[in-house]
RNA sequence: GUGGCUGUAGCUCAAUGGCAGAGCACUUGACUGUGGCUCAAGGGGUUGCGGGUUCAAGCCCCGUCAGCCACCCCA
């Protein structure tokens, strides 16, 4: 029996196909962030442990980080999340950067979980951080940044929606209600609150030592919609955010809590408004995170979102262009191994000319050639067989159109560039 | 890490414990130089893998691996 080699659990092939819509949601991202000015950095691949080992979420690091030890007894890890890598970035140059730093990137991380719909193990997401102004507009400028590409990709506001909420709200709101001490775990019951069901919440809570009146005070808080007119800095943030005019995007949400140790101020996440799927995307502020990994405090806010979520969302709805996988511009057929070295030429003629073009490389019968440029998506087949030749002519034939015509040797390619558009 | 469902042709899936099939795709022809339709013929399978029960296993049992889904967590 032959062996066949598996894939990686939880890493995937980008077949054409789907390299397409990578690309796609790439080209709509870079647009995106150039809108607002954001510069395109990378950060390594491979990190120290150490990096995320206080920062980042107990069970990111702790239960789902791929780590090694590599030769020289260093523990390594395949990066989980691009932001403490940023922080890192900045801190280590942080005389020299001019401020404030708007940047974005575009690259693969890694997970150690199981794999299910929207989630793999290996898999690409979009970063966008602006470090060094404090501003809650700034905050806003995020939302307009996800909204901007929203936007491009064709989702309205009644498809998506940026909930969020403000963590020194909230640590008020906690602190009001003598659960200080038990932030933490607090945080993370509130984010589990759609996902139990009430006795067992209530349950979890007890565990956890919240009073019964303590609890009351949680849940009248967590069923208020109008919680952030508490908050300065969401109404700042509204107040920009209608400035930009994105509001009609804007959700606010108090169990919004982000499970992210980092986060100190505004925290956000987009959804389908259907809720179908799990977040698009997820971010907030983080004011002391360059700070934690060694440079002076700077403040700073920005948001992550995958590549898979957005993907099953925008063919949900419908958003997913037809993506050409093959650049082939023209087919150059080959009708029989003698007039194979002509259809050489006119292929390189053609490519001289800014044309891309592709030749079959048999002389198998035309009705195989055609379908080959019909099963690839290719537009024009070049037709050049004993007739073509005697008559210095190609036949043009428009795979779309189903129509075809002679066109002198001469004329084709500026024929084929003025029919391209 | 926990639980559920599913593994049969390239793809999507049938088959009461009793001869492994269909549709699509592919190949050839109808059509000697023309792709979307039609018709005909054809090729293609250790039923994920290993063991067990049985006269007989794709089907039942055990194990294992993989995929999907949910939980956990999160993009």
């Amino acid at each position: 029996m032959k062996t066949k080699i598996l894939s990686v659990k939880g890493a995937r092939d980008f077949y054409p196909e789907q390299l397409a819509l990578r690309r796609w949601l790439y080209a709509n991202m870079q647009a995106a962030a150039q809108q607002f000015g954001y510069q395109e950095y990378d950060g390594p691949f491979l990190e120290t442990l150490d990096l995320y080992a206080a920062k980042s979420g107990e069970e990111l690091v702790k239960e789902q980080a791929f780590v090694f030890n590599d030769r020289g007894g260093d523990q390594i890890t395949l990066r989980p999340e691009l932001t403490p890598s940023l922080a890192r970035m900045v801190a280590a140059r942080q005389g020299q950067l001019p401020r404030p730093i708007r940047w974005w990137s575009f690259g693969p991380f890694w997970r150690y979980e199981r794999p299910q719909k929207g989630r793999s193990r290996e898999f690409f997401q979009w970063n966008v951080d602006l470090i060094g102004a404090e501003s809650p507009a700034v905050d806003a400028e995020l939302a307009a940044v996800m909204v901007t590409f929203f936007q491009r990709l064709g989702f309205t506001s009644s498809e998506v929606k940026i909930q969020f909420n403000n963590r020194r709200l909230m640590d008020g709101q906690i602190a009001a209600l003598g659960l200080a001490e038990q932030k933490k775990s607090v945080f993370r019951l509130i984010d589990r609150r759609d996902k139990m069901s009430a006795e067992a919440w209530n349950k979890y809570a007890a565990d956890l030592g919240v009073g019964a009146a303590q609890l009351d005070g949680l849940q009248a808080m967590l069923a208020d919609r109008e919680l952030w007119r508490k908050s300065d800095e969401c109404q700042a943030f509204l107040d920009a955010a209608e400035a930009l005019g994105i509001a009609a995007y804007l959700e606010y949400d108090p169990t919004v809590i982000r499970g992210l140790d980092y986060y100190t101020g505004t925290v956000f996440e987009a959804r389908d408004r259907e809720g179908e799927f799990r977040a698009i995307l997820g971010g907030g502020r983080y004011d002391n995170l360059v700070g934690d990994v060694g440079g002076d405090r700077l403040p700073g806010v920005g948001f992550a979102m995958g590549d898979m979520v957005i993907g099953l969302v925008a063919q949900k709805y419908g958003k997913v262009p037809a993506l050409a996988t093959s650049p082939t511009q023209v087919l150059v057929t080959v009708f029989s191994p003698a007039s194979q070295a002509e259809s050489l030429r006119l292929a390189a003629e053609l490519r001289a000319a800014g044309v891309r073009a592709e030749w079959y490389p048999e002389a198998a019968k035309l009705d195989r050639q055609l379908k080959y440029a019909d099963a690839t998506g290719v537009r024009f087949a070049a037709i050049l067989g004993p007739d073509e030749l005697a008559q210095g002519v190609v036949m043009l034939k428009d795979l779309k159109t189903r129509t075809q015509a002679p066109v002198s040797r001469a004329q084709l390619a500026a024929e084929l560039q003025a029919r391209l558009g």
